[in-house]
RNA sequence: GGUCUCAUCGUCUAGCCUGGCCUAGGACACAGGCUUUUCAAGCCUGGUACACGGGUUCGAAUCCCGUUGAGACCGCCA
């Protein structure tokens, strides 16, 4: 009997009793065939927070059953990208024991009574099932070429009728002559499929456009499963009870739902979620914005901004707020608040998100992030030194990388043009006695008394007596070298007498 | 071409289910201003949207129908 018998137009209501009911199970399902999408993180996202909201368990299964396609590397990257981001998984691989290359090992290594999580290592479970279908006679073998099914499509295509496969070797009961089974393909029965997604409502489809669909692969060494069988297997004896996934899973559903009811599983809730959009709006793609997730976080962007704001894409709180941490979004998350229409990814407001984390943060967890990458770049710098720097810098870093182009000068004064010291139309040897003015005071100023306050009270007769902008100007810039820089107080403070010093009389040198 | 899905400011969205509180709210971006030695931040102000057409109703962004547009899918990938 399908369990999504008793759904409900209204979606709140549905979730409400099935938790009464049943405890959620979840599954996130990647392929680890390329770097990490951030589309899959989002789906991930989205039905972790899900488990969390209910107290349900998150599986995490690897769908590898592409053995040429997939790379221990990328199933490396799913968890790696996966633990950054805060999602971790109640099921699943165990991602330490993922590294140890004895595949044993590896194969023993999970947590949660329904493994292995690997689709490579759940064959002889899908074998049973094969099986089944097979002495049922609800699948058949497919003698097709490759060749002849792509001049089948081709003919449909140009007769513009429905592609699907024409059912060819569906009746036959002896093997062609001189032909090896190619694959294994399940019965499509005339019917009308429909489901209720909590998303989106009643979706039918009428199977009569579906061709009979393709479940295994047929090798020399027995068979590899195909996706639309290997999911519903999986699904079914992982006890999933809700599959929230991407709206492109949409016409997959009915196929899964025709080997669900042949093989007596429960239909599990569907939820199709929004894709995430190009600016063109097709579905999000590395032509226009970066779609590796761990790439975000080698740019300098925080799990949490990145949560934060894929969350927001496709879903929003009942509140407005701006800002919610992953706490926050587990106790408000709930799928009737999800988007129907897709969302376009907005690099520039991910930025600002992301900025607002940064602010956020105290001086002492930035240096700790901090670190790492100024290792990595070989730059050695005193804690307590990091920390001034960024005290004074943070308010214009919008990513954590933003430090090394706004802070380069602290560490080397950049060669300069000797008119960057000129403030407006004031001459170059008014700006020269400006600067050896105020080096001249500051040379006076005790060491000890080289606070931002303490300068600025040494240097008000100064800037009173010729202008704030004829001292500041070109002080700040002899000790930035750049247009563009914190204040000349916070810059002395940070750099030090006797740095702030050498500074300021090679900016004077410069105005001959 | 077929099937399915979707449609509120440029973008993310609130509101839609349960019609009136919507002369449609917030955020990003943009423009102007304040502050200011610069940049950034911050604060203030501003412009811009219910795709279109029909219905239902005293009343529609909200309900119904159609049109148009956009997207997804149509693999021995997942």
């Amino acid at each position: 009997m399908s369990i999504a018998n008793n759904s409900h137009k209204i979606k709140g209501i549905i979730m409400k009793k099935d938790t009464t009911t049943k405890q959620v199970r979840v599954r996130m399902a990647p392929s680890p065939t390329g770097p990490l999408h951030l589309g899959t993180a989002r789906t991930a996202l989205f039905n972790w927070l899900y488990a969390r909201h209910f107290d349900g368990v998150f599986v995490l299964r690897i769908e590898d059953t592409d053995l040429e396609r997939s790379d221990t590397r990328y199933e490396q990257e799913i968890f790696d990208g996966f633990k950054w981001l805060g999602i971790d998984w109640d099921e699943g691989p165990i991602a330490e024991a993922a590294q140890i290359q004895n595949s044993e090992f590896r194969i023993q290594n999970f947590k949660g009574a329904y493994g292995p999580y690997r689709q490579s290592e759940r064959l002889d479970i899908y074998e049973k099932y094969l099986n089944q279908l097979l002495e049922e006679k609800k699948a058949y073998y497919c003698y097709c070429s490759k060749e002849e099914l792509d001049s089948e499509r081709k003919s449909q295509l140009s007769k513009g009728i429905q592609l699907k496969y024409s059912g060819k070797c569906r009746d036959l009961v002896l093997a062609p002559e001189g032909k090896n089974p190619e694959i294994i393909r399940f019965k499509v029965e005339d019917k009308i499929i429909e489901f209720d997604d909590l998303i989106r409502g009643k979706i039918s489809f009428d199977s009569k456009l579906i061709g009979d669909i393709a479940i295994a692969k047929v090798l020399p060494t027995g068979f590899s499963p195909l996706y639309n069988f290997a999911v519903t297997v999986d699904d079914a004896t992982m006890e999933i009870t809700h599959v929230i996934r991407g709206e492109d899973h949409i016409p997959n559903t009915p196929k899964q739902i025709l080997i669900q009811e042949a093989l007596g599983f429960d239909i599990p809730y569907f939820a199709h979620l929004p894709l995430i959009l190009s600016p063109d709006r097709s579905k999000l793609s590395k032509r226009y914005v970066e779609t590796s997730l761990l790439k975000y976080r080698d740019l300098g962007y925080f799990p949490q901004a990145i949560a934060n704001f894929i969350a927001y894409l496709g879903w929003h709180p009942k509140e407005e707020k701006d800002i919610m941490t992953l706490q926050e979004l587990v106790s408000e998350f709930d799928i009737d608040r999800v988007q129907k229409a897709g969302a376009i990814f907005n690099e520039e407001k991910l930025t600002w998100l992301n900025a607002k984390y940064l602010n956020n943060f105290s001086d002492d967890d930035l240096v700790q992030l901090l670190v790492p990458r100024l290792i990595e770049k070989g730059i050695k710098i005193a804690t307590g030194n990091l920390k001034r720097i960024l005290h004074v810098e943070k308010g214009r870093m919008k990513t954590l990388n933003d430090f090394f182009e706004l802070a380069d000068f602290f560490f080397n004064l950049p060669e300069y043009a000797s008119e960057l010291l000129i403030w407006k139309n004031v001459p170059k040897e008014k700006i020269k006695e400006n600067l050896v003015k105020i080096s001249e005071i500051l040379k006076k100023q005790d060491n000890s008394l080289f606070s931002v306050s303490d300068l600025e009270i040494a240097l008000t007769p100064l800037t009173k007596e010729a202008g704030k902008g004829e001292i500041l100007w070109p002080m700040r810039a002899a000790l930035s070298g750049k247009r563009e820089s914190p204040s000349p107080y916070e810059i002395a403070e940070v750099l030090g007498k006797e740095e702030t010093v050498r500074r300021l009389e090679i900016g004077a040198k410069k105005l001959l």
